[in-house]
DNA sequence: CCCGTTCAGGAACGTTCGTTCTTGACTGTT
DNA sequence: AACAGTCAAGAACGAACGTTCCTGAACGGG
């Protein structure tokens, strides 16, 4: 019953999980996000609740997603370097002061850890964050 | 002439440093600078001028009189590990888009490695970013 | 063919943001 | 004692924030 959604739930989820890879939470206003994923407010709050519900939504699926697969799959040469942006970004600035960020976050760096060591795990956040700071717009 | 300074300018940067250490940019308001430093807003905004130019100031301040010192004086086992927070934060969510902070912070991170080598620099930064998630309040 | 639900567009809400202004009290210099 | 310049306290500013509401139009199920 109803108009049927005019957007896909997982591509909007998708797009999300690249703009909070770029921008931190606090810099990227609702506006921003609806501008950027074409979905009109409405909408994203009626699927999301809110602007964290949809921060949530997209970190978990990055966890789940983006960055599991990448461990599973062997090794450490990472295809793709900006994958590990998110993960930065939410250990850094929300982590400490969203215990369920915490939570999440404190999961994926254990396996992390199980997956390429806990020395090469803390080598490649340190590499991943110093190339952050050149990252081009 | 006129009435003398009610604070001191210098011990104000420093409680700066430790207010930008914890909460990131967009995380700290001007407000809560105020309550935090003891200062009012107009000595603020008179002294240096805006938010950005507070927290440049800090930051300069404490990549100079705080980090520099650490890597001249011999070695890495550090003493405060939080005194790498305020170099994160910056690395991670205000270089990527300012390139004065992104200079600054390229600077700080060569010294880093002419003092420790990359490799132990990139490791420490990785393991402040990992203790960093469970920052208590 | 409606009816109910969800859609899209956009105005509007109250709050908070960074910044500026107004007022008057204070203090060092002349 | 008068002045100049800075101080403290807080009101006020427009803009932006996250969120909600209003208005029709679009659609699927009965």
């Amino acid at each position: 019953m109803g108009r049927p959604r005019g957007f896909d739930e997982q591509a909007v989820t998708r797009a999300a999980v690249a703009l909070f890879s770029r921008r931190a939470y606090d810099g990227l206003s609702v506006d921003d996000l609806v501008n950027g994923l074409g979905v009109h407010r409405n909408s994203l709050y009626k699927t999301f609740g809110s602007k964290r519900g949809l921060y949530l939504t997209a970190l978990r699926w990055y966890l789940d997603h983006d960055l599991a697969p990448l461990l599973t799959s062997g090794a450490s040469p990472f295809p793709d370097p900006a994958a590990l942006d998110l993960l930065l970004l939410a250990a850094v600035e929300q982590a400490p002061f969203d215990p369920e960020v915490a939570s999440l976050i404190g999961d994926a760096l254990a396996s992390l850890d199980a997956a390429l060591g806990p020395d090469a795990a803390t080598a490649l956040l340190g590499l991943r964050l110093r190339a952050r700071i050149n990252l081009k717009e």
